[in-house]
DNA sequence: TCAACTCGGATAGAAAGTATCCGAGATCAT
DNA sequence: ATGATCTCGGATACTTTCTATCCGAGTTGA
């Protein structure tokens, strides 16, 4: 099981526009993280189209969160990027072989299947408990209060 | 995050070798749920290389689980396919750019990775839960007590 | 001793993820 | 109103991982 390193330069750039109520450009969020641009500008698209943020085009364009850090979960923002299907698929290989299960018994899912999805719901609900609020919070009380203002201070440099 | 589907066939191989005690060969678990023959020897070997199951040469060999089933968590199965590694590595991008953060003060993982630990904690969690044992109760459950006996009765046959 | 059968790791092919580019559209200055 | 410039957006190559398969090493039983 992988999971795509955009989630992390997903996070990382919605915890920077909350701090930001200026549209920021790609580049810039690209250049603060020292990654691709190019790349991160597919997931931020990714971002755009599941209205976790806002995408303006022209001259002073850029990205804006569509709605309160507080209430942007990480859920939400890893399913925009990873998607929303589950890591588990089942086969139903049980309906397969000698000792096949015959259509009508396999109306629920089978207690492997249950168990699994069990497990992503947990996963989900850890995930969904923590806002882009919270994350960003914590990064600065990490950093003694001091890495959110650098971050607007920066933001607010000259656009190049 | 996309979780391999040979993940469902050991698991499925699991119940069914906890269904026996005499060693059973890979040819006939292939068979018996319509996979692919060679491709679920693959991961057999990794369940072996796990020490989940012990394999038995010879003409009268095949595999068998190493302990009882109750003692065999899903959590274990599942490492033993897809690997250890955590679903989320961080880069640790925090460290690089204009506003990069010193190196002494990365020593414990920052919030995002601490949250995503979580969340997989969880998940491991609830897979830990679950047995081999338990998984096979439940599938003789959903089939009115059918399901094992059958198993065991088709594992009894002939060797082909 | 021999023959037959087993697992084990090494080898091709397919899918997804990674990284990049240029065009469509909108904003601002003229 | 017009044009230049800057933005995002989807379409395009490249790399890594997963999928599927094969044949050889080792073991058992006759
Ligand atoms: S539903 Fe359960 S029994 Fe059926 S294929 Fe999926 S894991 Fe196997
Ligand atoms: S530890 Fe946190 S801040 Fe550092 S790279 Fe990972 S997610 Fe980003």
């Amino acid at each position: 099981m992988k999971l795509s390193n955009g989630v992390e330069w997903a996070l990382h750039s919605c915890v920077t526009l909350s701090q930001s109520r200026a549209p920021v450009r790609a580049t810039r969020l690209a250049e603060l993280h020292g990654i691709p641009q190019a790349y991160l500008a597919k997931h931020l698209q990714a971002l755009s189209r599941a209205e976790i943020v806002h995408a303006t085009a022209g001259q002073v364009g850029g990205y804006t969160l569509t709605r309160p850090a507080a209430s942007v979960t990480m859920l939400e923002v890893v399913q925009a990027i990873d998607g929303t299907e589950p890591a588990y698929r089942c086969t139903e290989i049980r309906q397969r072989g000698p000792l096949a299960v015959p259509a009508e018994q396999c109306e629920r899912p089978c207690a492997i299947a249950r168990a699994m999805a069990a497990a992503q719901e947990a996963w989900y609900r850890a995930l969904a408990a923590v806002s882009i609020a919270d994350l960003a919070a914590a990064i600065d009380t990490d950093s003694d209060g001091t890495a959110m203002a650098d971050v607007r201070r920066w933001l607010a440099g000259s656009r190049h």
